[in-house]
DNA sequence: GAATATAGGATAATAAAGGTCCTAAATCTC
DNA sequence: GAGATTTAGGACCTTTATTATCCTATATTC
């Protein structure tokens, strides 16, 4: 229904958490769970996408926890929704070309298009 | 997974369907159904909708079916989709001012809602 | 070696979307 | 008026996605 998803609304207050924190920034995910109200548990896996995908760095062991790899200006929202729900399409014809079989019929196709393309330039500037 | 919802789909494609049709443009379900490939009972209980929210007329009876109410030119697609899924708004805090408890703290926040009006205005024209 | 903290996978719980079916009511034709 | 046709409306089932928990393994520090 046009929502973002919790486990991308998630990632994202856990990451602008990390930024915010001085130096290295390293927290523990009960630390960062406790801060911004989010199931640790939860946390803890998103934060395991993030560091497969390279956002955050991992370090177990007593004073372990994450540690973002890159300044926060070089992370774009859309990288970030992506990494955790996958590819953001409007519609199953954008997939790609050709792969709706009304492709010329569809009046319409054309305003998805558009409607799509708009929404991801706003999130990756 | 900000995927327009096949409810929306359908219901546009039907749309588009009856604005096609030549004078009143009055058709069945079986008959729009049948054309664009959707479901036929899951077709008309999307209709039912439309017809409540006053996209269309219903006729009951031989003969009967659907029609558009206004010209195609008047509809605009934002309220068809809100018709048939209700209201868009991409994260919670952006239901309405002061929802959101970190309000002032969320660093995103201004992004989610210039994203979502960009988004809503592509569909609106 | 003990304590601490993430990694990773399995799996459960919930919610939403997608779809079917049945009965009722309206309208037309004969 | 009887019967056929077509929507109205609601109950209900199925599938899929989201959200969440838990357990075991492994790495790191002291």
């Amino acid at each position: 229904m046009f929502r973002l998803s919790k486990a991308a609304d998630y990632a994202i207050r856990g990451l602008v958490y990390l930024s915010m924190k001085p130096d290295d920034g390293m927290s523990g995910i009960e630390e960062i769970s406790k801060a911004r109200d989010i199931p640790a548990s939860y946390l803890a896996k998103l934060f395991q996408t993030l560091a497969k995908k390279g956002f955050v760095r991992s370090f177990r062991g007593p004073e372990g926890g994450f540690a973002l790899t890159c300044s926060p200006r070089d992370i774009n929202l859309l990288e970030v929704i992506e990494a955790v729900e996958g590819p953001i399409f409007l519609n199953e014809c954008l997939i790609q070309r050709g792969y709706c079989p009304q492709d010329n019929v569809c009046a319409v196709h054309h305003v998805w298009r558009e409607a799509q393309s708009r929404f991801l330039d706003c999130l990756r500037s």
